[in-house]
DNA sequence: TTGAAAGCGCTAACAG
DNA sequence: CTGTTAGCGCTTTCAA
């Protein structure tokens, strides 16, 4: 039959790959040849469903699973997608990299990992050696490497597939994108529900987009609240602990201080929650206070910090989904809008309560 | 001389791995063989230095990179190992990660990611499978793994190796050890060198290993600094904030409190500074604090917190690099003690100063 | 709708 | 010290 090996008397020594089964035994066991099987693993068209329903019993007894670098050497596709990245928060990449392993492994496509460095000028030419190198199928990009626009031009003349994890709005890209601004209205929403009429807001650094949005979303869940916006009921902060501990207590300087705190990250919310106790206050008898993004600091204050919970696994997931879906069929992929939720906690409650 | 293709005209149509550089280029530019590059590529012996260096150049300048799915497919090594982990904290893995990652891509070895139940009943069945399936050359255990005994032991049968990480003593196994002991002996110096002389100890829970490490440290520590130990100054939490909070004002409340207090982990000395801070008591003036880990808590309360810094990437590096050496060479590789370092930040000052 | 043969790029075994 | 040959397990022609 043509069978290259495994004939003759099974001497003990240099077995190789032990015990593998091949796609030959699959083809053996099921009458039909190694190609029709390759048809019935790859979904491919042109096998009749009795032919189709006797690979995949033989597979299923043999407990047959391709192996991959055999696929990839022969075939043009090597079921290998990159996660590119440049040292974010390890929390956020972490779960990144969850939800990209979760679709990966659905899909049975393999994940690499590519640590990288934005500012590096290089960085285009060290991308394309990766995925040349790797006969990668497609990459998926986290902040801040969504924005390298050159490398974005590469990837696209390259004609590699590529999907954005990302807040911002994007154009014609396959990738996700998160409602901030809808997460933080409902935030809004919350805390009008439970009385609060003079909402503060401790915002992120100016410059940055995420703080853009989050203010945005603040006025205009104010708005449909039918509560009045306060310019002074506003302060800013950089996104550090310090700088929340800081900016709230502008706020409780106030003559008419909030009853409610809405700062635009966790690790300032955690610092507003220092701050009020600083003044012999306490969260959220005297003021309520709520964060954005469910880093792990928000469970491990006292109290447990209501915040936005913003599904980054789901993310990964998603982008990572649209991916593959894009390199199935060029074009395929596209954007998606990611749930997220709003987690309450202790530290919101009713007003004057 | 048997070039295969890429002879004739090349039609634009179809063509192959897109401007692959192949061994076999490598092997006419140096005007030699194929096997002679790959023994040139694999450290392998019986090369001339000059064959050796001719080969090397001729790789240099083609930018030549051997293809991965060929090696495996061709040889016995996948050049592909797996981090075997069960969800601990995102910082811990991340890090691990990172340092595994770094071994890794110093050695041109690929790193799979494996996500894993402890409690499952089907662990070493997963395990194997995709050890199997993978061809793996070896796996990187982390912590509770590593204590899955019917795990190692079946892979001992199956002869693949694995390195641990680990705080614990271990007996023949290849990996890391971190001596939390010593790391916990130099932080009590360090106090004592500040001029304390009653140092309260907030311990993690009993059942917990680390626990019983860091206190029997605690203990060493005050003895080497000339200091008496008094039980009524070890107080139990059980490694989290709040029990960190509870525990210090037990503490607080003794007749003659500590003026600095070790606690076991940082989640617990960011409690203690809480707690402090709620006496109306400052930290470092009246009472320091210190913890042990080194995580993000570290540095987002204020004061930013001393601590014990264990390297967590090195561990990985360290435990990857052990692991690629006794792939190499079986029983190369060997137990590695990782190096901690003493964080020292404003939470830990002079007494009464 | 199916199959036979010819590689994918590399390494292993065995000669020189 | 170096080269030759025969595959690794799978997919891809291309023919039936």
């Amino acid at each position: 039959m043509g069978n290259r090996k495994r004939e003759g008397s099974d001497d003990a020594v240099g077995r190789p790959k032990a015990g593998r089964v091949r796609i030959e035994d699959v083809a053996e066991r099921a009458g039909v040849s190694m190609k029709t099987v390759s048809r019935v693993l790859n979904n491919e068209p042109n096998v009749s469903e009795r032919t189709r329903q006797r690979v995949e019993a033989a597979v299923e007894t043999l407990r047959y699973r391709p192996l991959p670098s055999a696929r990839v050497l022969a075939g043009r596709r090597s079921y290998l997608v990159a996660l590119l990245f440049d040292n974010p928060s390890a929390n956020y990449l972490m779960e990144i990299e969850m939800g990209v392993l979760d679709a990966c492994q659905a899909q049975h496509y393999n994940l690499m990992l590519a640590p990288l460095s934005y500012g590096a000028d290089d960085l285009v030419e060290k991308v394309e050696a990766l995925v040349l190198q790797s006969q990668l199928d497609g990459v998926v990009l986290t902040p801040p490497i969504t924005d390298h626009v050159a490398l974005l031009r590469r990837l696209e003349e390259l004609g590699i597939p590529y999907a954005s994890i990302s807040a911002k709005e994007q154009n014609r890209h396959v990738g996700v994108v998160v409602d901030e601004y809808g997460a933080v209205c409902e935030l809004m929403a919350h805390l009008a529900a439970l009385g609060h009429q003079r909402i503060g807001h401790v915002m992120g650094h100016a410059a940055h987009g995420a703080s853009g949005w989050r203010l945005a979303g603040y006025r205009e869940g104010l708005r449909r609240a039918g509560l009045r916006y306060d310019p002074a009921l506003v302060v800013e902060g950089e996104f550090s602990y310090e700088s929340g501990v800081a900016a709230t207590h502008r706020l409780l300087d106030l003559e008419r201080p909030p009853t409610a705190i809405f700062a635009a990250n966790d690790d300032m919310a955690a610092g507003a929650i220092c701050a009020i106790g600083e003044r012999g206050l306490s969260v959220p008898r005297d003021v309520s206070v709520c964060g954005f993004d469910d880093t792990p600091i928000a469970r491990q204050i006292h109290p447990a910090l209501t915040t936005i919970r913003q599904s980054t696994r789901d993310m990964g997931r998603l982008a990572a989904a649209e991916l593959l879906k894009d390199i199935r069929e060029l074009g395929a992929g596209g954007i998606v809008d990611v749930p997220y939720t709003l987690q309450l906690r202790r530290s919101t409650g009713p007003v004057g309560a």
